[in-house]
DNA sequence: TTGAAAGCGCTACCAC
DNA sequence: GTGGTAGCGCTTTCAA
């Protein structure tokens, strides 16, 4: 273990503890002969400042935490790397913690967070019940939101546009002459289902090809999708095209359509939303709405920085919101273009 | 901002800030209306321990640092995960760092997760540039390394047994039949690349069907899969069957294979390694030796612990390895049996 | 059963 | 230029 403190390296360089301290700080002045003693000295012990005590005196730890349903998911690593980068440029620290959409889980976590005195916190998408933890966060450090909106909580938020990426693909599958589009839709808690569902009914109407939204709801999973597919294969409406609320249920509607011995396009189309890692890379290849995960947390984690650093209580601007741009990725999956990978 | 202090707590309630460390951590003795006095004023003022303070006095954070290449990159997610879960359950937290296997970077993050105090870090992968920081680590704190082998350091290790594997694997391929099969391997540097290679070359002898073994040299990555398909088939070599030291190589063999319109497994067969999440998803789906990612995080993690628990110099073990089973996944890619997602 | 006081390791202010 | 010292918020003897 190592116990240096200060204290050993002044007491080795023969001089105070306030003369460390300046030297390891590079603050004050130091004669350039002393100063080069305590180099020496910590050299010789190793000596390692403890943050403990700084940050106890300085009232910040450069430690930010960030709340996950759950990392192993794909979409989060990539908005967790976001997060990161952003972070460690700045010199900060990531805390990881993985709630698995359990209320009570989040709030343990978020206390012990807040215990530890993290500078911040990011909460990665989540349940409208733990809006109220939120809020109480907030009031005790700056927070952002990535996909995810709460009102009331003075926060800032990063989103990608959940209403205009669902409506674009419908209209870009109604164009394509489907009359029978199937939606596969997530949990209704989350806000950003619902607006990918308003944007999948808006579509259809204002594409006027399709008279009655034909909904599934699902909870973002791939087994739900394969079996919602089945669900869709022996409901017999003569639907030709599936489009869901994320890449995993539509990846699993995919494949059970395709064990099933349905041609994907031909029979049935399918569309995604999210663009993970796997979707240009299945067969065919997945026609989705991107959604720019890394650059979400980048900019949720530079939106908190920002609030860090101006802590001076000047720069308290008011809770901001961002919606990224989301971008139509055409593949395979609709037959409307070549592989893009 | 929450700036109340276990002071304010004691002059709210009447009682000396002793009463109220003893109130907060049920220890020592308290009369029963005191202690409802000060649960009330924590209560009241909405306090919160500072963990800071407590981690300078004990000595102990509670947070663990996870050292990654890239966090982003699959099976490293689930293997956080296995991480976090065992240190959560422990009431541990994780910081996690990126390194993208720079030694300078990796170097940095070392040294402040070090200085924050961390109770204990785990390594995930790496190469042997770093094993100096390892060991200068593992002098300070308990270290666990994942899929990463380092002599002379005094830390646990878990790996899966990458010899074994692929060793399998091999006689799996040759059992089918293949007398030309290329082994796509991963960078020498890595442990696990020498391993799977070894693996191979040993597979291939026993196996007395193929006297020269095919090598090619790859990064672990998708794009390099796919390029080292393209001199596969340039090459000419009437190859049968490849190996890649990773699922992420295989599946970039396996596309470029496709898009070649050589069909898979009919004409070459594939199989990986590490049996990440979309194998069972892609068509073909893909034969690879499994890797047990998220025990291998969550067991590094409780070593880890066992270690920190028993901090009291007494159960001062040894370095531990532990090699766990991999596992033959038997899918489509190599013709051998039906798709088993 | 409770309070006073000594630090944990460090920074920053004030003398010299 | 340098050293002494007062805390940061908390736990833990030691007395009372």
């Amino acid at each position: 273990m190592n116990g240096t403190t200060i204290r050993d390296v002044a007491r080795q360089a023969g001089v105070s503890i306030a003369t460390v301290s300046r030297v390891i700080n590079g603050s004050g002045y130091v004669k350039d002969s002393t100063r080069q003693r305590v180099e020496a000295a910590v050299q010789a012990l190793g000596f390692l400042p403890n943050n403990l005590a700084r940050s106890l005196l300085s009232g910040s730890t450069k430690i930010v935490g960030a709340v996950f349903p759950d990392i192993s998911n794909p979409f989060f690593p990539v908005v967790a790397r976001g997060i990161d980068d952003a972070l460690t440029s700045h010199g900060y620290m990531l805390i990881i913690c993985n709630t698995d959409n359990d209320a009570g889980q989040e709030e343990a976590l978020v206390g012990v967070l807040l215990q530890k005195r993290v500078d911040g916190i990011v909460f990665v998408t989540g349940s409208p019940e733990s809006s109220g933890l939120v809020k109480r966060a907030s009031a005790q450090v700056p927070v952002s939101l990535v996909d995810r909106e709460i009102e009331g909580a003075e926060c800032d938020t990063v989103t990608s546009d959940n209403y205009r990426g669902a409506y674009e693909m419908t209209r870009y599958l109604a164009g394509l002459g489907h009359k029978r589009i199937a939606f596969i839709s997530g949990p209704a808690k989350y806000s950003t289902s619902r607006k990918r569902l308003m944007g999948f009914t808006d579509g259809l109407r204002d594409s006027g090809a399709q008279e009655q939204p034909l909904l599934f709801y699902g909870d973002f999973k791939y087994e739900t999708g394969y079996s919602i597919g089945r669900e869709i294969l022996s409901a017999g409406q003569g639907i030709t095209a599936v489009f869901a609320a994320n890449d995993l249920m539509a990846l699993g509607a995919m494949r059970c359509f395709l064990d099933a011995g349905i041609l994907v396009p031909a029979q049935i189309a399918v569309a995604g939303y999210d663009d993970i890692f796997m979707s240009p890379l299945v067969r065919p290849s997945l026609t989705t709405v991107s959604q720019p995960a890394y650059r979400m947390g980048a900019v949720a984690a530079e939106m908190l920085l920002e609030r860090l650093q101006s802590a001076g209580r000047a720069g308290r601007q008011g809770a901001r919101f961002l919606a990224l741009d989301p971008a139509l990725v055409v593949r395979e999956s609709t037959g409307g273009g070549r592989s893009s990978s």
